[in-house]
RNA sequence: GCGCCCGUAGCUCAGUAGGAUAGAGCACAGGAUUCCUAAUCCUGGGGUCGCAGGUUCGAAUCCUGCCGGGCGCACCA
């Protein structure tokens, strides 16, 4: 199905067969071989660097090489010609029937076109999200939530078995700050006057709900202890409660989670222990003393000797700490104990979506991963850079309820899930992403979401016209299966269907590189091939979808238009947009 | 000081397992509507791909050095 890929097949058995009959040198490599389409039309439809690639081992020239295998492409029945061209790229043209020859298998496939077997059933843990539960979730949590669900269906849709897990951070100091404003907002909930939140206590409303739920569940019961009596309870409560709220709202952007892991739980049920006692045996941790750091020394330094992991073994830049001073465990040794969870769990493949500012962790993870998986395992980490917001090109006004943050749920009963979804996807996630609360929801070219989901519209109302004016035909995708689509040969057709071939070759190289915003601008691209063949039809009558009185004509046309929308569908199906029918 | 990321059109950015004449949108100028949604489309100008070397048939892409910008750099998460 996937089109390049065959025409890559069939170039390669060339070669071997050359080979074969000792025509070429064997033990060539072959890995570097590639087709892809031509820019230029004169060029042809595909086009090979082989002969470049293979000359000089070959010990013959480009052009030569080149000519022998076009004469042997020449006469296979799927080339019309194939010439050698420049300094020695081989330039196919396809018989026409090869591209129109691609839309029944579009028609039957549906919207698991695009599908390939690249990660080969292994299982991959995507790991997003995993905000403090400490409160709502914010609009920069959104990306990372975005691109890691986004990240997740791409690469099952490239054939691995995903995992999409959140790691809750709830064993660290600020859940406990967080028991204390619970607890605040429980003597607040039985009547008291708390005034105002002191500083180092999280402010916000959406605390209120939880204590007013535990004067409910316990009543007075807290009022006179002391902290080290209530603050594990409020700590669970507000954990929970906090939890619930934030899968609120993941539910109210459609992000979901297969697993949930708690920190707190790890590290009780003594991992970090082992693992650490694990890297001992390996002498990979000793108590040592680290330097200060360079440039910009903490007024608060103190040299003393702690716990290290010996992270420069596996390429990080110095060792790091895995006890703080208190004794307590760093949040490294607590993510080490992790991430080797999630490998014993049978994840060697692990991907971390993180927030920007957690660049400078990334290399100590990865070093970690290295000792504890013996090199077995592979982590990438996703860094998602910050999220402007902002109202029609000025930064957009600070929430009143939650203080300094906008909140994602305010954004979403704004501007709609599709729309934050679509836009979290139109950057690459490491570079910093304007948001405008305007434009998002602009029915205009400007705004990516409404350009693709409006080709989506006009070709289900294509669909509709048709049906009124021939009520005879069936129009469903089987039955246009067998429309002809043989003729469909205008440059603005052949655009539009040379795109869709191209649809497996990009969802392979977004799972590969791990960039679900290649889908976002394949979409924009694929709309835009489509809402220039539309318009075509304003000023010649014959290029319209739908040609009165010409029923085969019109067939041929909605079994283009169909495969057009299957695509963005499913294209939009990896991003969790929901395709319209119509525009309002 | 060290590390990572970035530098592509006036602006916002695509484009990395090296490919032919470097793309798109915005902005700017002009044009298309008795027509399936003009909510769209078409045409045009606009570039030393930060700079300088190197690798090679070929470099925005790989390597080295430099310039400019961003972020991070005991213990917190």
């Amino acid at each position: 199905m996937n089109y390049f890929q065959t025409i890559s097949n069939t170039l390669r058995s060339e070669i071997e067969s050359l080979i074969a009959e000792g025509s070429l040198a064997e033990g060539l490599d072959l890995s570097r071989v590639g087709v892809e389409q031509t820019k230029d039309p004169a060029h042809g439809d595909l086009a090979s660097n082989v002969a470049m690639v293979l000359a000089k081992a070959a010990k013959t020239n480009p052009r030569e090489l080149g000519q022998l295998l076009a004469d042997r492409l020449a006469a296979r029945q799927e080339f019309e010609s194939v010439e050698v061209a420049g300094p020695g790229f081989i330039n196919m043209r396809l018989v026409p029937g090869f591209w129109t020859g691609l839309l029944p298998d579009v028609l039957r496939a549906g919207t698991s076109y695009g599908d390939c077997d690249l990660g080969k059933g292994e299982t991959i843990n995507v790991e997003y999200v995993s905000a403090n539960p400490t409160g709502p979730m914010h609009i920069g949590h959104a990306r990372g939530a975005v691109i890691g669900d986004a990240l997740a269906t791409l690469l099952a849709k490239a054939g691995h078995k995903v995992t999409r897990e959140y790691y809750i951070n709830d064993a660290g100091a600020q859940v406990d700050v967080l028991a204390r404003s619970a607890y605040l907002r429980y003597r607040e909930a039985l009547g008291e006057d708390i005034g105002e939140i002191p500083d180092g206590l999280y402010p916000g409303n959406y605390l209120k709900k939880t204590g007013v739920d535990l004067a409910n569940r316990d009543g007075k019961k807290w009022l006179d202890t002391s902290e080290e009596d209530w603050l594990p309870v409020f700590r669970e409560f507000a954990i929970d409660s906090m939890m619930d709220l934030i899968r609120d709202d993941l539910a109210a952007l459609g992000v979901s989670h297969d697993v949930f892991s708690s920190e707190r739980s790890l590290v009780g049920s003594g991992v970090n222990d082992e693992v650490v006692s694990e890297l001992e045996s390996r002498d990979l941790v000793y108590m040592g003393t680290l330097e200060p750091p360079k440039g910009k020394r903490p007024d608060d330094w103190e040299e003393r000797p702690q716990l290290l992991f010996r992270s420069t073994n596996f390429d990080d830049d110095v060792d790091r700490p895995l006890k703080k001073g208190d004794g307590d465990w760093t949040y490294f040794a607590s993510d080490i104990g992790y991430h080797r969870d999630k490998f014993r769990r049978g994840f060697a493949n692990m991907i971390d979506v993180w927030g920007a500012d957690h660049k400078g962790y990334v290399k100590r993870m990865q070093s970690a991963v290295k000792a504890i998986t013996e090199d077995s395992g592979e982590l990438d980490v996703r860094l998602c850079n910050l999220v402007n917001l902002l109202e029609d090109g000025k930064p957009a006004k600070m929430s009143k309820r939650a203080g300094s943050f906008v909140t994602l749920r305010e954004v979403v009963d704004e501007v709609g899930k599709e729309a934050v979804r679509f836009m979290m996807l139109t950057r690459n996630s490491d570079v910093s992403l304007d948001f405008d609360l305007k434009k998002v929801t602009e029915q205009s070219k400007d705004n990516p979401v409404f350009y693709v989901q409006y080709a989506h519209a006009r070709i289900c109302s294509v669909l509709r016209n048709a049906a009124e004016e021939f009520p005879n035909l069936s129009l469903d995708d089987s039955s246009l299966t067998g429309a002809d689509v043989a003729d469909l040969q205008d440059p603005g057709e052949l655009a539009m269907i040379k795109e869709l071939a191209s649809w497996p070759q990009v969802v392979e190289n977004a799972a590969t590189a791990h960039e679900p915003h290649r889908i976002a601008f394949y979409l924009s691209d694929l709309a835009s091939s489509f809402h220039a063949f539309w318009n075509r039809g304003n000023a010649e009558e014959a290029l319209r979808f739908i040609v009165p009185g010409d029923a085969p004509k019109t067939l041929g046309r909605l079994a283009l238009a169909r495969s057009v929308a299957i695509v963005i569908a499913s294209g939009l199906a990896v991003m969790g947009v929901e395709p319209v029918e119509e525009m309002r």
